[in-house]
DNA sequence: CACTTCCATCGTCGATCGGCGATAAACGAT
DNA sequence: ATCGTTTATCGCCGATCGACGATGGAAGTG
């Protein structure tokens, strides 16, 4: 009767979409995809003008669902977006066709 | 230097994102979708187990992007997937190529 | 060693979210 | 007109979010 979308597998497709729920995320996605080269964070703070920290959780928030991945360069950290993760977020065809959500933790 | 994505648009995406960052929205539309035929908030409330005002709020922020349409029949109104807006809702790709927002107050 | 730079983490604050019960509004039926 | 059904809206509450400043740790430089 109830037949819903197993609650863990509803809960993954959200973290991913959470993920682009905030504007500030979607412009540094965008902005690290537009220069395409690893950035590191004062560089982004630098685009985005919110504090060092607020970026830092974002970038976060960002690298948790393998969104984009992170390099140490020295005392840096360079920031890039995965290509691959882009291909295998989930479309809302995926949610409507009931398809198995990406794992996040997984390597896409 | 900036050049980031204009925030207008960031927020167009991310407020499209946010209507599926939620699990039991994620659940409401793939049970819509798989009972391919417009249903009555109760039927809904009945399958998510929620009370009928939180379910009913689920709708209005699904149909505030027009993922879900709403047509009034006698004292009932039918909710159902736009399948347009499942077609045009933005992909992860389309935020990295920083190709326009579709317009949630639009017809996708 | 000290000193600087770069960044993550912590604690806090106001705002928003997701849930609920209660109420109101719209409509059909009696 | 009244009643019952169906749904939207309101007010409330606890939890989470997004922002900040401050602190601290790791790595390079003197």
């Amino acid at each position: 009767m109830d037949e819903l979308l197993d609650r863990a597998t509803a809960q993954t497709y959200a973290s991913w979409f959470r993920a682009l729920a905030d504007p500030t995320r979607v412009q540094i996605v965008e902005y690290l995809a537009r220069h395409a080269r690893p950035m590191s964070v004062g560089e982004i703070v630098a685009a985005v003008g919110l504090a060092q920290s607020t970026v830092s959780q974002h970038l976060k928030i960002l690298t948790e669902v393998r969104f984009v991945l992170v390099e140490p360069v020295g005392t840096a950290r360079h920031y890039r977006i995965n290509d691959a993760c882009v291909g295998c977020f989930p479309s809302a065809a995926d949610v409507v066709m009931g398809r198995p959500a990406p794992n996040p933790n997984g390597a896409c």
